[in-house]
DNA sequence: AATGAATGAGGGTTCATTCAT
DNA sequence: GATGAATGAACCCTCATTCAT
């Protein structure tokens, strides 16, 4: 996957989701910006990318890829279906921190899409990418039927929703400062897990 | 609330929202596409808003504020928690459609800064905005309990939590394209539901 | 003279001769500016003028055609070559705080084209000015043959420009800082006076 | 001096100077006619300069300085004072043609900034500029009084005056069509030299 | 291959002028 | 007559893209 970029299309991918992590706006992102931050000349940028915004596309999707990818590995690593939830969340609470996060597709499919509209372009297959981000689901699930803490696979479709909607009660959890002052993070992420238990029972 | 805008601005709105539903990109809206869409002249604009930003800012917590506000209305004037969380999901599924919507609001309270950055000035203040989104979740419960349907009030983080996870749930379900092929718009409002009830029985 | 401006002619003309005194420039004055000065609507404006450019030109050719009249009426009251004469630079130390002066005009004929090249249409005749310039450094000189303190009346272009040569002199004082350290009004008047007796003897 | 500037600066200033002294106002001028007259592509100037007003006021000075040396090279080369008073009215002479002269300099310190207001700016000094001008004068007078055609050095001040008012005796002249009528510019020029031989014995 | 100087199309903003009231 | 809301032409400046080196 990484292998299909070469030495100096990384540069101006990592260059670029620092910038974007760091808080920087995709549609506002000057070219002489992502220069600067590859440590790169202007015009190396159109030696790779044919225009600015395919640059940033580009960088979004590698992003996203290894976001993925690593998440997968940190909860594979777990053991226990209540231990590999958790690092669900605390993956959820470091990417929220970032501006590019996984949040976007694990939630979503449209949300990269909504992230940078030149994500729709024919040239972006995401199918590929949420079949991952489902993959991560169905082994957190497959823990939980191991474990016997949640029922035998029913409607795959139902326990998909139910994952997305606990994932999202707990973002909500973060977005909001108001719930901050009243509630710890260790106490919204066990009313999530409370929240996906009872869905999934 | 609409009072504290003049004619002419209501107009620049108006414009501005249609726009935005349509698919417009507000990073990317030409002043020149704004008075068009108006009706008025270019200069015009200046007349009233200080910047393009500052105009399409305008607009969008307008419309949002609209939004809520005949959102509510909506729910109300339905009776019975299951009619009134059907209609909740009635607007979601009507907003999805348009590309600013209140379930940016209801979802995450920062869902409006991160459609449009320059929201995130001193000027605009969303905790009002964030208090109607609670209320009409809120008022959702109050039906539920008074029908005996969910639990009497326990811990109000939860429920609130709740509510947002099973509408992303159902967002989900909106957004994948895949899962349109094998479920019905009703089926997945039913699981949405059947979510909620498990979540705060 | 005055008498074939009217009312509302005049609020403008008076409204623009204060902005140019306090500093605006002819060229960045805004029609706003000019309606706020006169206290008058933008519109009214138009009714009387064809155009901004036309509204200032007459200002400054009504500004410094009651300037030279004012000038020429303080120096006839004094009584005595060398009175009359200290009053011409007196009137040379006020109006150099004016942005928009007399001194122009006494210099140099096109002084007030330079200041505003507008003033450069056809609908301008500074020759009759320029008469009423000439007549006050003749009323000057007058007073100087009369009491026997210069020659007799010898070339008159000669006589002219001595005249100049001595204001622009002092000019010369007034406008350089650093002479101001070193000299006082007082002796660089004096210096200006020796320099107009040794050449018109 | 001159090396400060680079090669695309230097164009941009010869143009906008050739722009001036072909009776461009420097309020009224173009980005897009500077970078005509300089041969250059409009975005190239703010490579170069902050802003238009930058460039034409740095233009300016470019001008001013370039003018200067110039004339004070033409006068140390000729031998003799009268010789080198009569280049002096040359110089006068030809930079009245132009729009851009040192005749503001040499007259008064605040010309350049009476010419172009955002020469007011801190980053413009102009007491090296006039220290040049007050060179070539004192030059002029030693001269003379070598040759003993004026006295021995008395006043400073007043023999800067001296000068002055000669050449605005002389520029009066220059300035006043009807003054063509009568005089010869060699009259003109004689009269000038004999009111500053009066002036300084 | 890599660069960054140069370009000019594009767009935000200003402001002189108009005209309905 | 007087106004100022409305207009859009005009213009400064930015920045994506090119290309000579």
């Amino acid at each position: 996957m990484d292998k299909n970029y070469n030495e100096k299309e990384k540069k101006i991918f990592d260059g670029l989701i620092r910038l974007i992590k760091d808080g920087a706006n995709p549609y506002l992102i000057k070219v002489q910006e992502i220069a600067d931050a590859a440590g790169i000349g202007k015009g190396t940028i159109y030696d790779y990318f044919k225009t600015k915004e395919e640059a940033i596309a580009g960088a979004i999707v590698y992003s996203i890829n290894k976001e993925i990818a690593e998440a997968y590995r940190r909860i594979k690593n777990k053991q226990g279906f209540r231990a590999k939830f958790d690092e669900l969340l605390a993956v959820f609470v470091e990417s929220i921190k970032n501006n590019l996060s996984t949040i976007n597709l694990l939630l979503s499919a449209g949300g990269a899409q909504k992230f940078y509209e030149y994500l729709r372009g024919d040239q972006y297959d995401f199918t590929g990418l949420r079949a991952h981000a489902d993959e991560i689901v169905r082994h957190l699930l497959q823990a939980g039927y191991e474990e016997g803490i949640i029922k035998q696979p029913g409607n795959r479709y139902y326990e998909q929703m139910a994952v997305h909607g606990a994932l999202a009660g707990f973002a909500c959890f973060l977005g909001r400062q108001d719930f901050h002052d009243r509630l710890s993070l260790d106490e919204a992420g066990e009313m999530s897990y409370t929240f996906l238990l009872k869905a999934l029972n």
